[in-house]
DNA sequence: AATGAATGAGCCTTCATTCAT
DNA sequence: CATGAATGAAGGCTCATTCAT
């Protein structure tokens, strides 16, 4: 039985949705063709019309991930409460990662290993990630919210305490608790751990 | 050309050293057998005389891959500065890992999806360095040189603190700022980030 | 050169009937998928596209000829001359076997010692065809024809009868004289070898 | 630790009995030389040191089962009651069979399928058992004791009756009662099946 | 003669991709 | 655009055999 000829828009859509879904549950290179054109109830022949190979649709998949991930921040505004909208930025994020669970592993577990030529944005969206929250750090430091110093380095281990949490309760298969990290993130933020 | 016929020992050892090459320049899926006993200089059969799959030096070099790192971290010694102790230990994790270079990848990134079945220890191996340092934590709050406070998610904020900056060099492909990277975590360990 | 595209059900049969010619010209391990491919001109992947593995294919040649030889053997109608009954059904089944020349050797020699897990039906086949033998000769009894006895042995032995100067014609590499068999094995039948 | 030099001869037949359970318990092509000679507690190397193949040393464990199987028959003597001297060559080869039992199986399943090149002396060997059974019914026809009759065709039922048995129990995995099994038999060359 | 590390051809199987319909 | 049969390179693994010690 044919599917009906949806507008080459939807198709690619819910080929992406499907293909998110197959990725978020097997990985990568386990995940294949086939499952993903199962998964979407489409024909073999039908996946390439659309996409010109699996990695191309993997990058689809990231992109996307990237844009919902990345929306969930905020820009702070400096009249209010500046701790309390870091911390509110925190915790969107470590839900926006909880609630995508198993996708998102994605993009911080495998994009590397596949990126050979670079052909999937993922540097690219590192070094944006990146300049974002080092500018915010700059940012701060010129209102004095943020102690003075280097800022490089910070804002990559910054973003590792984000994504640490995520993957370790992915492998050891416990959910995530979104709240607690994000608190525990916002304390490390806040005073480190060493006491003086 | 025949290879010299080495002690078991060696030979494998020869191996897993190869495989490492191979595994951290590849990555697990994208590399092949073949890529490893090429590295090896040893003919098909000969690996499967010392590892039963592909899978099973995989877990080899991964084991190899933790003590190494593992090892590098002293324990702490309450009669001494603790601060620059700790400090110590950073610089030292952050050499190693920069010396390893691509290697620690592995450790990093792959891994999982591979673990089908569990016969890969690397949820364990986590499981145990977290155990660790959480345990550091809790001494050290004991000791009054850490702050009061849950210790599960910060343990895991410390870790992504370590990794991520490995992880984002490699994707940027520049080298490793060790000293730098030990001491943003220290700074951060210190007293955060924000200002009070 | 890519093969046509055929309906599935006219593919797999291909490749069932190039799969017979080459077990029986070859058996079942020493023959490979590559010869079967070879002999069905067709792609590797065709194959797997079609059958699961090489010990599918063979249960499904298998099936075949315990179909095509079963086939062959009438029903006896009890108000007719039932010796000649008994005769004909042994000429159909001599020329049975011996028309399959080679392919009957599969059902004959092979298919213990790859009928690991039970997935080939080869002991279901013959549990089958023994207890329509057996049926056979009770019914037999019952309408004196048979002699009485046990006939469970007999069975078998009857079968041996059968089976035996197909396998030694082959292995002589003579054609099989199926009508000399099937006068042979009705004479045994009828009244022994021995003189009373 | 070195095995001891034993004189080649014993070696060699500790190295065929090794073989012998092997091939009885997994068949010839699943059984590896590994098996071997780990069966036979002796170096890979050692056993090329005294068969040039697996081939080889598998025609050598047929050649002993022939003997031996071939060996419990014992000719007739016309002056002492021939049927009985039947029946008892009969239950003599069937107790053989049965007590042999895995290891005749290669006899009867395996070989033919691994005798390319003839390379393996079983044509030889049926031809000479053939043979030996057509001489007896002649000799039986001009003594009055056979039925006249051809005798090549019986002679090859005959021998499917006594091989037929022992490989359906095999198949069914069931244990072979070779008394009954020489009964039936006896009673089949005595008068057949079918009544007058 | 015994040893066992090394060999490599060859096998079965997978799966991303192509293309005729 | 949709379809799905066909493709074939590539991969992991086995195992009979060789040979230096």
């Amino acid at each position: 039985m044919r599917a009906p000829s949806l507008d080459p828009d939807s198709r690619r859509a819910s080929l992406v949705r499907a293909a998110r879904e197959v990725f978020a549950e097997k990985g990568y290179h386990p995940a294949s063709v086939g499952d993903i054109i199962e998964a979407a109830g489409v024909a073999r022949g039908t996946f390439y019309n659309h996409f010109e190979s699996k990695r191309e649709i993997f990058a689809a998949v990231l992109a996307e991930l990237m844009l919902e991930v990345g929306g969930v921040v905020q820009p702070i505004d400096v009249r209010q409460d500046i701790h309390e909208q870091v911390r509110a930025n925190l915790h969107r994020l470590a839900a926006a990662m909880a609630s995508q669970g198993a996708a998102v592993r994605i993009l911080f577990t495998e994009a590397e290993g596949i990126d050979k030529d670079g052909e999937i944005a993922l540097a690219a969206f590192y070094a944006h990630v990146l300049a974002r929250v080092e500018k915010a750090l700059s940012d701060g430091q010129r209102l004095g919210v943020v102690r003075p110093g280097e800022v490089r380095q910070s804002a990559r281990c910054l973003l590792g305490m984000l994504k640490e949490p995520v993957m370790l309760a992915r492998l050891a298969r416990e959910p995530l608790d979104a709240p607690a990290m994000a608190e525990a993130i916002y304390g490390l933020l806040r005073g480190g751990v060493l006491s003086v």
